[in-house]
DNA sequence: GTCATTTTGGCACTAAAGTATGAGTTCCTT
DNA sequence: AAGGAACTCATACTTTAGTGCCAAAATGAC
């Protein structure tokens, strides 16, 4: 950002420069001065788009923002929003049920249940549709 | 794409009128010529802003690119990458099986050997690692 | 044409995943 | 306190998924 003020402010010192310069030597051609003025709204015009993608480029977040409202409308409860997102990293039932501290028939539970709330036939699916529903 | 330039025209048609204008009124005074230019490089910086954030999101391609450099290092064949994209689509050994003309068999097969070359587990596992990857 | 790789596929088997049903527990709300 | 939703777990069963081993075509490079 510092880099930008910088080149930016030395561009309109240069503009400056050049139209003082243009002042004394061409001061009675106005076709002069207009030309003056068509480089200085071209560059403008060149500064607005570069600072524009710097900074354009520096928000590009990939962050996909999770869609919660989606997830209240589809009825998945906190535990099965838990498991779905477990699911979606690749862990199996049994894995699942470790680190949730629950036995693999409740994580099954859930899964089923999720299964259907996402209308999904498989966990893979359910990986596909959840993250095109953007709820992981 | 025809709007942008609509108003982009309709823009420089005002500046250059605008200078006209200044031209007849403001002839003897430099200042005031100061302030036109000025103006115009405002101007012209936010148009150029504008029309940059609109080219922009016309290819807002949330596209990743796909490292295919990494299948080939991984040794994954094409065979075996169509399968993988497959599975990412949430479907099942017989459903991928129909729709490639394969035997069940062939496409388990492929899945083996897809899961040894990425170091998964499971196939839900080569989904997160080969996304991971940026090999889908 | 030969050799390595890829692609295909079968069979037998084990391991996970998923379904169905039922039931006890907890927690929140009215 | 009663009712409902959410959470937990089990058992029995069916369906997929995945492994291991083998082997025949097909493909492509040298």
């Amino acid at each position: 950002m510092k880099k930008t003020i910088v080149v930016f402010s030395l561009l309109i010192l240069a503009i400056l420069l050049l139209f003082q310069f243009s002042k004394y030597t061409f001061i009675s051609n106005n076709l002069q001065i207009e030309i003056v003025i068509g480089i200085i709204a071209i560059a403008f015009f060149f500064i607005g788009i570069y600072i524009n993608k710097k900074s354009l480029h520096k928000t590009d977040t990939p962050s996909v923002e999770i869609n919660m409202k989606k997830i209240e409308e589809l009825g998945i409860t906190k535990r099965e929003y838990e498991v779905l997102k477990k699911i979606s990293e690749g862990l199996s039932n049994k894995e699942i049920a470790t680190i949730l501290f629950l036995s693999e028939s409740t994580i099954k539970t859930h899964v089923s249940n999720i299964l259907v709330k996402l209308d999904a036939k498989r966990r893979t699916q359910a990986i596909q549709i959840a993250k095109s529903l953007q709820i992981i």
